[in-house]
DNA sequence: TACCAGGTAAAAA
DNA sequence: TTTTTACATGGT
């Protein structure tokens, strides 16, 4: 039995949702993709794993999103609400991005990226351990080997949903992680070291030495960063790509990193490489949406925006 | 084939 | 204290 549920939500104009799921185009269809104008994905529910699929029933400038929710159980008025706001945090549909568009129209080469991409959102993953283990696996390797290795994980140790005839997987929990071999991690093609990284993690947190939800929403960007920064296997990069995709604090620039340090370059220091010193002197145009300006570029480069 | 790609901790100097 | 090295995989 199928229990299926409808219903839509608003989201704080502007906002392009077909530009924003534009970047899971490639996902795996049992995890996370975006085919067809539908973005789908399971998500945890407060007592079971449910498959959202998200189409856009509005326009730019008056968003609408809708939602069908489908379970294998009854799912209650607490299930629905608890989908609606995973789908706002993935998403971001609360945040206004004109302020973002205010602060930075007087970066001239900024402002015309903004225009090209307007109403682009910043996806968020559902949980910020999520975001944290997502940004271990990447350390040091290429962004689509690592997205390979995150979708093998999520087979190997995701729990996994039946539904329509299909299987989905859900992203492992810490307590799943924390119970997991090392050699278990590591099979899925991780080194030894980022698989004691991500299950010593999964252990602090799961012993309530690290509260990762409690981080997001109450601590400043520079104790999460010093907080992160004093659990093994995680850096100032990672903290930062972490506050970025897990947190919504968008005023995190991970600055060392290779690819954020190209994007500036390319559209403000002439392509030559440059330090992260430099590149954090270039945000300072952004103000409080130093991580949100870094991925229009990086979403600029792909789709060869010029300025 | 070899080398590179969105780092970090530990060893070596 | 600063510099070098090991780590693992997939794309080119």
């Amino acid at each position: 039995m199928t229990y299926t549920n409808t219903f839509a939500i608003d989201a704080a104009a502007p906002f392009n949702f077909d530009l924003t799921a534009q970047i899971f185009r490639n996902g795996d269809s049992q995890i996370r993709t975006y085919r067809d104008g539908a973005f789908s994905q399971v998500i945890k529910l407060n007592n079971q794993l449910a498959l959202v699929k998200v189409i856009s029933t509005g326009v730019i400038e008056q968003p609408e999103l809708t939602v069908e929710l489908k379970a294998n159980k009854p799912v209650t008025a607490e299930d629905k609400l608890k989908a609606r706001e995973t789908i706002k945090f993935i998403f971001n549909l609360d945040f206004d991005l004109d302020s973002f568009y205010a602060e930075i129209k007087d970066d001239p080469a900024m402002n015309q990226i903004a225009k090209q991409l307007y109403g682009l959102k910043n996806p968020t993953t559902p949980t910020v351990f999520e975001a944290l283990v997502d940004s271990i696996v990447e350390q040091q390797i290429s962004i689509k080997v690592a997205i390979a290795l995150e979708e093998k994980l999520a087979k190997k140790l995701g729990d996994h949903l039946d539904i329509d005839g299909e299987t989905y997987f859900a992203f492992p929990t810490p307590q799943i992680l924390a119970s997991a071999s090392v050699e278990e991690i590591q099979q899925v093609g991780l080194s030894r070291r980022k698989a004691e990284y991500i299950r010593e993690a999964a252990e602090l947190i799961v012993a309530g030495k690290l509260d990762l939800e409690q981080l997001k929403s109450q601590k400043s960007s520079e104790e999460i960063i010093r907080e992160l920064d004093a659990v093994r296997g995680i850096g100032v990069w990672t903290a930062e790509l972490t506050m970025l995709r897990g947190m919504q604090r968008l005023d995190a620039l991970p600055a060392d990193d290779f690819g954020i340090r190209r994007v500036i370059s390319t559209y403000y220091c002439g392509g030559r490489p440059i330090k992260a010193a430099e590149a954090r002197k270039v945000a300072e145009a952004w103000g409080l949406w130093k991580g949100l300006a870094a991925f229009y570029l990086i979403i600029a480069e792909v789709k060869v925006v010029s300025v």
